[in-house]
DNA sequence: CGATATGTTGAGACCCGTCAATTAGGGTGG
DNA sequence: CCACCCTAATTGACGGGTCTCAACATATCG
């Protein structure tokens, strides 16, 4: 068990631990599989309630954590974007009620989570990594406890539009600021938000038309308006802007 | 970092592992502040952007981690129960955006965070019964996820009763099967559920109608229709019945 | 006994869901 | 390059679940 992750969150930006994480997470990525499989847009990486034994890294493509009711209603709970863990928690429990699947074509590398565990006594990076990704995970969860709480329509489009826009800076994914890709239909980005696909149209074409963002061709853009869309948001958005 | 949770949330039941656990909840406990403190209902124990550097256990009373907007929209994450552990993540972050306040009357006792980390680098158990508490954490905020994404009011509702009453009596502390103490009141289970309180009553006077359940004077009593209970929730209960 | 917090009930409004029809887009094969 | 198909997106009308507001009842506690 790592023993000094204090002041993780607080401190993004400072060097040194920063420079630890990424440390951490090249041996745990040294030691992955080295050849990655492909994932189709919608196929399932982890079956619920199948005893599972590996982690996961995305190299490219989304990931989530989603539940499918057998009436057809359906939940993404977590969004995995490219170079973030995912199933940290098989470390933990041998099976969960939910899926990990591919949000669109995909590929993952893998390790047992016993050579993960293995791993992280000896290099305290690692052990370091693991962690601060769960409290990652868990500071998101409360984020979207919130949200699909409390919050309306607007509010949570507007937080996911935001949250994914500083994940994605985060991870050195997009070139412009005002601008990145989002492979998702209206169908999933409803089922995050936990609305209905046609009404997560009406909320953007609301956007649109208030120059807030456009999303057309997989891409968000933000116009002159969208601080706007940071009002609206800010009331539940976290510290670190997620 | 532990290195052999695999199968525990599958094996409940399993002696062994409950005995584990037991042995690591006794040793932290044994290393807690022996002098609880005492909390009002309503009282803050970790203030939401302050640092804290502690970890709880509820020894009586109900807590929670809450978030509240200015506007006065408030949200309950999480519920902790006696016996259970709170801000583990304590370990990992020096600060969170949300409140942990007592629901009730309670009582906790605490432990400096290095010194958490300190035990359980010397006693597996304690290692072993962090890393569960924190498994069982993000399981409860899965399952809140989707209920609060997809659910009604009444499987919300349902769903919620059902789980109090799954835990308590993991914890024992219900004594009969058909009745435990619901110390909340409309308000703090409509922040929790995603609803008003107004709402709140009128499903509750339906489940009443129905002869459902009863809730008065701080008693859930489930009726002779209390399957119609399970069948509502039973779409969003994971497998462990929370 | 009064004061305050909590629970109950009703009427009306609003946000979002449902259903259905239409359009647009993206790939495939001819 | 076009015809075709299938999926996804758009739009409108309508209905319903939940919220809001306000009045009243009840419980709790000094």
């Amino acid at each position: 068990m790592p023993n000094n992750e204090n002041e993780l969150i607080a401190s993004f930006t400072r060097p040194e631990v920063s420079a630890l994480l990424k440390r951490g997470q090249a041996a745990l990525l040294a030691a992955m599989s080295s050849t990655p499989a492909v994932l189709r847009r919608g196929q399932i990486l982890v079956e619920m309630d199948d005893p599972h034994e590996f982690l996961y890294v995305v190299e490219s493509g989304w990931l989530a954590r989603s539940r499918t009711i057998n009436d057809g209603r359906r939940q993404i709970i977590v969004i995995f974007l490219p170079g973030e863990l995912c199933g940290i928690k098989t470390i933990f429990m041998s099976r969960q009620p939910d899926d990990i699947e591919a949000l669109t074509t995909a590929s993952t590398r893998r390790i047992h989570f016993k050579d993960a565990c293995d791993l992280a006594a000896k290099d305290f990076a690692v052990a370091m990594l693991l962690a601060w990704q769960l409290a990652q995970d868990e500071r998101r969860l409360h984020n979207w406890t919130v949200r699909l709480g409390r919050a309306n329509a607007e509010e949570r489009l507007a937080a996911l539009l935001l949250e994914l826009r500083t994940r994605l800076k985060r991870l050195g994914l997009n070139g412009v600021d005002s601008r990145y890709g989002l492979p998702l239909t209206l169908q999933q980005i409803a089922d995050h938000v936990g609305l209905t696909p046609v009404h997560v149209g009406r909320i953007l074409r609301r956007f649109r038309e208030q120059a807030s963002v456009v999303i057309a061709n997989g891409e968000v853009t933000f116009l002159h308006k969208s601080a706007a869309l940071e009002e609206l948001a800010k009331p539940v958005m976290d510290i670190v802007g997620e």
